[in-house]
DNA sequence: TTGTGCTTGAAACGAATGTTCGACTGATGG
DNA sequence: CCATCAGTCGAACATTCGTTTCAAGCACAA
């Protein structure tokens, strides 16, 4: 039996609203009526709210991951360049998506999913993707030698944060660079121009090894370390 | 008389709150319980829980921008390196912020005061602060010559999102790093090893111009090698 | 003292939220 | 024909939310 149409509509409704205000933000009264369904049909369907978000997440996080694993199967043995390892990404994230505003949506929800906030999906989700991620993690070490591992590890949460970031709020950017330019830029464009800024700056020579990083203040040191500042002054 | 004790007992409260779980997120019940006050003193003391939402903001924010300020003055004339510009502001971030918690405290709501939701928050913010911004931009302009005007401003948007991102959800960045790397890092650290991945990002040569960059369209219509329905699978 | 202007306190308000309940529908199969 | 059952619907549930109300507290001037 196919998906119920219902759950369907659901599932598009609250994709998109909670893309464009958030979930505590977003209601069930509000998707239902914008899915055109009774309000009851989501505790239904889903059992919950909470259920319903970690649904959305699932619905358009599987595909993308299933695609990036059928790269990385495509490619395995081959090491790949760091420009080819982002191409990779950009590359299935326009293919789950359909238009510009299904990118603009799939890169916000994205951004939502690493953010910290709603603990439950990412726990959720790290035990359903956190394989695919750690193999594509694998493959960036390779690509990006004499980077040390810590280093590397946050450089790929910039890098993350850039593209979520600047992607989410990517209408926003249209309406003021079609002011300010006189140039109407498609999201996927800005995913293109996101990709040479991405690769300079993992390649980046930060003139700092782990060792060094660590040792500035070790870890079983207080926190008392460095900084004397005198006291907050009480008002 | 100086600030009441109550509104500054409450602005703390709401700070550290706000940053932890977000806006809609937070109750005025829970943030009165923190602060020991009366819930009815949010609103007589700020109006309503949107004008306590900017109040907090501008507590923070102004300061920081007012040093970026003086900064700016002090160094008329003479022009930046890009590295001097990035440097400028998280040295100024580190001074308004009195330890590492305050730091995050910072960096998560100046994240969310730049992403887009909570709209009065972007205007208010944007009308007050938007001067030093715009200058800074300016600066920053001529210290990456070679970079296309379009591309210089996207670029900019990056570096907010890596920036803002990355360090909005530091706290869950140390729990990870803590296990997978036994180390403790403080969130200064970590925006200290942002800034050689910024500079090296903004100056990235993408081969392009803004005349190639419009010239270009990127697949305006061909899309047809994905167009099938991608599906789900059922539950 | 009395009066006045802030500030606090406890309680309630109306609206909105996620969730649950019971009746109803309509097809399916014995 | 009827029993079953997944699905839909309207209505209500109990909370929680931001906000308001009004009495009381308190400092200070007249």
């Amino acid at each position: 039996m196919v998906q119920s149409e219902t759950v369907e509509r659901i599932l598009d409704a609250a994709q998109q609203l909670f893309a464009e205000r958030g979930f505590t933000e977003t209601s069930l009264r509000t998707i239902t009526a914008k899915a055109g369904v009774n309000l009851a049909a989501v505790n239904y369907h889903f059992g919950s709210k909470e259920a319903l978000i970690q649904a959305v997440f699932v619905r358009f996080l599987g595909p993308f991951c299933q695609r990036v694993e059928q790269e990385l199967d495509r490619r395995q043995g081959a090491p790949a360049t760091l420009e080819e390892l982002l191409e990779l990404l950009v590359e299935q994230a326009l293919g789950v998506a359909r238009n510009g505003s299904d990118l603009t949506v799939f890169m916000r929800l994205f951004g939502m999913a690493v953010h910290q906030n709603q603990r439950h999906l990412r726990s959720y989700l790290g035990g359903l993707y956190g394989k695919v991620w750690r193999r594509y993690l694998q493959l960036l070490h390779e690509a990006v030698p004499g980077i040390p591992p810590l280093e590397l590890f946050l450089r790929v949460r910039f890098m993350l944060g850039a593209a979520t970031f600047s992607m989410s709020g990517v209408q926003a950017l249209r309406d003021i660079i079609e002011a300010d330019f006189g140039v109407d830029l498609l999201p996927e464009q800005v995913l293109r121009l996101l990709e040479p800024f991405l690769a300079a700056g993992m390649r980046a020579d930060s003139g700092l090894t782990d060792a060094a990083l660590i040792a500035a203040r070790p870890r079983a040191n207080g926190k008392a370390s460095h900084n004397g500042k005198a006291n907050h002054g009480g008002k």
